[in-house]
DNA sequence: CTTGACTCTCTAGCTAACTAGAGAGTTATA
DNA sequence: TATAACTCTCTAGTTAGCTAGAGAGTCAAG
């Protein structure tokens, strides 16, 4: 008979940082359920539960969305044995972020670009008309636009 | 007396491919105003308009928000040479993406991680605490937090 | 002079990820 | 037992950059 330790949601806002009503919008969302729910209707959190904030909080800092974040935690859930599913999920959650990883590495080396150029030819000609001749200079036809 | 010509709104957009509630949404954003309004309160631009919207458009292009081109068009209003401004902000943008970059790579590599240790334990027991070990093994200070 | 194309304002919705507040019930503490 | 601090649901507002539609006025062609 193990004494199992649950939290409110209040306690784990706290240990975690998120806002309660963050944690609670991650509930409705089925991103991260209370392991069960009181009488009261109080959620109660799991200690793991700070875990997959934690998890949360990653992913989203490299541009997750929730939605995908949701995906990825159900295939978890659904935990099925053949863990084939969520290997391949991984996968392709890893190609995604090595051709965005790419994308933004490119679009970083055309702005470093202009940088470069612009440092070199730092007071150009200020017709009348130009907003600013280093951005006229841009071309719009350069992939830049996603 | 010279003849000036202005352009309606549903002009502009013909010439520029914004649409027209795009042109009027820049118009109450104070980024692109008409050069006038009619009694009929209609919008009527001056010829340079179309040239705006391309700088524009290529601002946007850049990764520039409207707040930020709006900043630069203010600056430019205001009598002075914005492309100092638009350097430091370029330069900003770049930094960003960097720091954007670098974050996804610390994850897309601890996600590699999890694959390899999956592929090396395919069919991990399922114990009812952990379904899966891909997540909840994440570890968790490898300083990807915002 | 009528019709259709244009324009106006205003409101609302879209996506994403929240935040804030009302109004009501619950729990913990003194 | 009183009261503060918590929790609940529900609604609505926020940011960014638009798009869509209602209802009304305006303009140009035939």
């Amino acid at each position: 008979m193990s004494k199992i330790t649950y939290f409110k949601i209040g306690e784990l806002a706290k240990q975690t940082g998120l806002a309660v009503g963050t944690l609670r919008y991650y509930s409705d969302l089925g991103l991260l359920q209370p392991v069960h729910r009181g009488d009261n209707g109080y959620r109660y959190y799991s200690q793991n539960a700070s875990r997959e904030v934690e998890f949360i909080k990653k992913a989203q800092a490299i541009g997750f969305t929730l939605e995908e974040i949701k995906t990825i935690l159900d295939v978890r859930d659904r935990g099925e044995k053949p863990c084939s599913l969520v290997q391949s999920l991984l996968e392709r959650k890893i190609e995604q972020l090595e051709i965005q990883i790419k994308k933004m590495s490119l679009f970083k080396q055309e702005l470093e670009e202009y940088r470069t150029s612009w440092i070199n030819n730092p007071n150009p000609e200020l017709d009348s008309q130009e907003v600013c001749p280093l951005i006229s200079g841009v071309s719009l036809d350069s992939g830049l636009q996603n």
